[in-house]
RNA sequence: GGAUCUGUAGUUCAGUUGGUUAGAACGUUCGAUUCACAUUCGAAAGGUCAGAGGUUCGAAUCCUCUCAGAUCCACCA
């Protein structure tokens, strides 16, 4: 044996050694209790990052449960994550001169495709290069055919059950990256924007938006409000830039008297507490900002201009015709923005499919609430819970083409109302209203051809392929699902297309573990759609949560910042048994960490340690052959030897420890004393002892205790301890399937 | 505005249902060492457990308040 452990010359042919036996397969143990994590599937296009690095704590446990014996299954798959790929994609785009904008659908996602396809495979790589025992003969992916295919029944059944409907309502729209967004992924920025006031005829009104003036259906005061008493319910002629206009004034609670003047402009198309005023005024909707971030033809002399532009040339405007009062500089407020390109997110009308949110979280809040799921730790059961009472329907349509398109065809009897993006034969972006475009000369077929996106009116008649009728006219949806929407039914959907029986075996799986952060993203949606679909199930029994990893300033990790710590570096560099163990140990469950050198340098003297004591074993029996048989029977123990018998007591203690924290998913304390023990008491006293005093029983007694150590550390550090396993012990079998030892 | 979490040695963190002198690692200081390991061994120093009050025979742990930091949710033009 080497003087040094180096884990390069052993990582790569031990886990192809386990990879080639066919031990990360739970068939291993046929018989075996079924236990099963599904992993949660990293982007397919992506890089490992440190937050896959903590998929060691499942790794502890299946290699745990594959040790007693169980049918342990890990089952990796990856995301075709949306937004995210087609998000990168277009920036690749953007360096060649291209957009979306130049491609039908097809053609783009074709060429996302490729682009992924190409990329593909890295993160398979990465993760085997952590020692992760995933079982990749059942390897699934989020766009697999069949998969699709239950996401799809998923959305059929849902409509069907009036779960999920199609409605007209305002959408967080980033006209960067031309697509709506779910509440929960807007971010939001804390600005200092000015607020207008401004003559409204005889009233004074707040905004920061006077751009969105165009829009306004109606001005509104508190119902209590003295001041305006009389004004309501009478409509009221208002100078403004584009001359006279009649404006009603309505009473609503929503108007706060405090702020402001307690008068406010009501823009139902384009901001959320307006829309849900004006559905209660029956206000009529004007959209005067296109989905291009650009004012429309409403606007006037304004139209074509952006957003912020406008914003400006419409406020000089109103100065020269005096119908600005005054302009507070100082007003701060928080603005919704894309999460992904930081755009200021425009509240936009837009016909979208929603899941009715209210049974579901009902029943997703009560499985928690039972029991019947678990979440570790217990804290994180608050924000579950609070998350959930507080959503709304689920906005699931996506602009994008990556993605899993929604299912459904509308019915073209009036092309009036429908609303095209296409590339025609001359390869040119054309767009508009379909009646308009046919009249230009521009052909069905080759409209349906070019296809970008289809905008179907509200009353438009969905139906499913099979539905299609001969001799009517469709048009499909342009849409795709939210990521989350398929990855919400990822424990089901991987294990009724994985090898037959397995969904009948493992689901429900065990544990679903994950950073706190996509508790409420993916979490919640995964118990929602699980229990929708399996109504006698839940999708697994215990949640466990993990906290992040922070550079080491505390830092967050993030690629803007450039802090960003590849682990398959610091593998190289350590080990991946180091990288594991320093992830470990000294973390409590759920919480954030610190990237630490020191701590990494530690485990890296912790694994060498471990291969020194293998030496010190290997040197004895060399010097001494009589040693040589003990270590290969080393069943029945006895010791007679006082310090003997003492530290089995100890090691059998230590043992059902080790045991317990895992089973309490307490990695960090048993990796605590797992390092204490081994080290410590076992190298430190014990064979300090044993030296001076080497007899065969003793010796044996060593071994055997030596091999229970290695055993017990066998999930946190697997590749050290299987090399130590295969130089000393050499049973028929790896110690990746050895006996848990039992007390 | 509502909620959650965190505050323990120079640093990073443990501390299971309240129970003797509050632990570890790294760092620091002193010492050892031919023969498994200098990537080692032995020893030492280092803490008013953020602060104040309370419950208790007993509090780092439970309760209240204060201070500091982080996060989440909601949201007023």
């Amino acid at each position: 044996m080497d003087k040094v452990y180096d884990h390069k010359k052993i990582e790569e042919k031990t886990y192809r050694m386990w990879e080639n036996g066919k031990y990360f397969q739970p068939e291993i143990h046929p018989t075996g209790k079924p236990y099963c994590i599904v992993l949660p599937p990293p982007n397919a296009n992506g890089a490992l990052h440190f937050g896959h690095a903590m998929f060691t704590v499942e790794d502890i446990l299946i290699r745990y449960h594959r040790m007693m014996g169980e049918a342990a299954l890990w089952l990796p798959g990856t995301d075709h994550a949306g937004i995210e790929t087609q998000f990168v994609f277009e920036k690749q785009l953007a360096k060649s001169g291209k957009s979306r904008f130049d491609y039908s659908r097809v053609e783009l996602y074709d060429l996302i495709k490729a682009y992924v396809d190409e990329n593909r495979g890295g993160i398979e790589i990465q993760l085997r290069r952590l020692g992760y025992s995933l079982d990749w003969t059942r390897e699934k992916y989020t766009l697999d055919p069949r998969i699709v295919t239950l996401v799809k029944q998923t959305f059929r059944k849902m409509y069907d059950e009036s779960i999920i409907y199609r409605d007209y309502r305002l959408v967080n729209y980033c006209t960067k990256d031309g697509t709506s967004f779910s509440d929960l992924e807007v971010s939001y920025e804390e600005r200092q924007d000015p607020l207008y006031y401004i003559k409204y005829g005889p009233l004074i009104l707040a905004t920061t938006r006077p751009e969105t003036k165009f829009g306004d259906t109606a001005v509104a005061v508190n119902p209590n409000d003295k001041r305006y008493k009389k004004y309501i319910g009478k409509e009221i002629e208002i100078e403004t830039v584009s001359g006279k206009v009649k404006m009603k004034v309505i009473a609503d609670e929503y108007v706060d008297p405090q702020f402001g003047t307690g008068v406010v402009k009501i823009t139902p198309a384009h901001d959320f507490n307006d829309y849900e005023v004006g559905k209660r005024h029956q206000l009529p909707m004007k959209q005067v900002i296109g989905f291009d971030g650009k004012m429309n033809e409403c606007a006037g002399e304004f139209a074509g201009m952006s957003v912020k532009k406008a914003r400006e040339a419409v406020v000089a405007q109103m100065q020269k015709k005096g119908l600005i009062e005054k302009i507070d500089t100082n007003y701060m407020h928080r603005v919704g923005i894309c999460y992904k390109c930081k755009t200021v997110l425009e509240p936009l009308p837009l016909e979208q499919w929603y899941v009715n949110v209210q049974t579901l979280k009902q029943k997703a809040i009560a499985v928690v609430r039972e029991g019947r799921i678990q979440i570790f730790p217990k804290n994180f059961e608050q924000p579950y819970f609070q998350w959930l009472e507080n959503l709304r329907d689920w906005n699931i349509s996506r602009q994008n083409v990556w993605g899993i398109q929604i299912p459904v065809w509308y019915e073209v009897n009036d092309a009036q109302r429908f609303t095209v993006s296409f590339i025609d034969q001359q390869s040119n972006h054309r767009q508009g209203n379909l009646q308009e475009l046919l009249d230009k000369g521009f052909g069905w077929e080759e409209i349906v051809k070019g296809l970008q996106r289809v905008i179907a009116p509200i009353s438009a008649t969905a139906v499913f392929e099979e539905q299609k009728e001969k001799e009517k006219k469709y048009l499909p949806e342009t849409d795709t699902f939210d990521t989350w929407f398929s990855s919400g039914q990822w424990p089901f959907v991987t294990l009724k297309t994985s090898k037959q029986g397995d969904f009948e075996k493992f689901y429900p799986t065990a544990v679903l573990e994950t950073a706190y952060d996509i508790l409420k993203a993916w979490v919640s949606r995964m118990v929602m759609l699980g229990i929708y679909i399996t109504p006698a199930a839940v999708p697994f029994h215990h949640v466990l949560v993990h906290g992040i990893v922070n550079d080491p300033y505390g830092k967050k990790m993030s690629k803007s910042k450039g802090n960003v710590v590849n682990p398959l570096e610091l593998a190289d560099q350590y080990g991946a048994d180091a990288v594991r163990f320093a992830l470990i140990y000294g973390n409590a469950t759920g919480s954030d960490q610190i990237l630490s050198y020191p701590k990494l340098e530690a485990a890296r003297k912790f694994t060498n340690k471990l291969w020194n004591m293998a030496r010190f074993i290997e040197f004895k029996m060399q010097q001494d052959t009589t040693l040589q048989i003990a270590v290969k029977e080393i069943k029945d123990l006895s010791a007679t030897d006082l310090n003997d018998k003492h530290i089995l007591d100890k090691t059998k203690k230590f043992s059902q420890e080790i045991t317990r924290y895992i089973e309490k998913y307490q990695f960090n304390l048993a990796a605590e004393r797992l390092y204490e023990f081994s080290w410590h008491e076992f190298a430190d006293i014990y064979i300090e002892d044993v030296k001076k005093r080497v007899t065969q029983e003793s010796f044996t007694v060593l071994v055997s205790l030596y091999l229970t150590i290695i055993t017990l550390l066998h999930p946190f550090m697997p590749f050290v301890t299987e090399e130590i396993y295969q130089r000393l012990y050499m049973g028929e079998k790896p110690l990746i399937i050895q006996p848990w030892p039992r007390t």
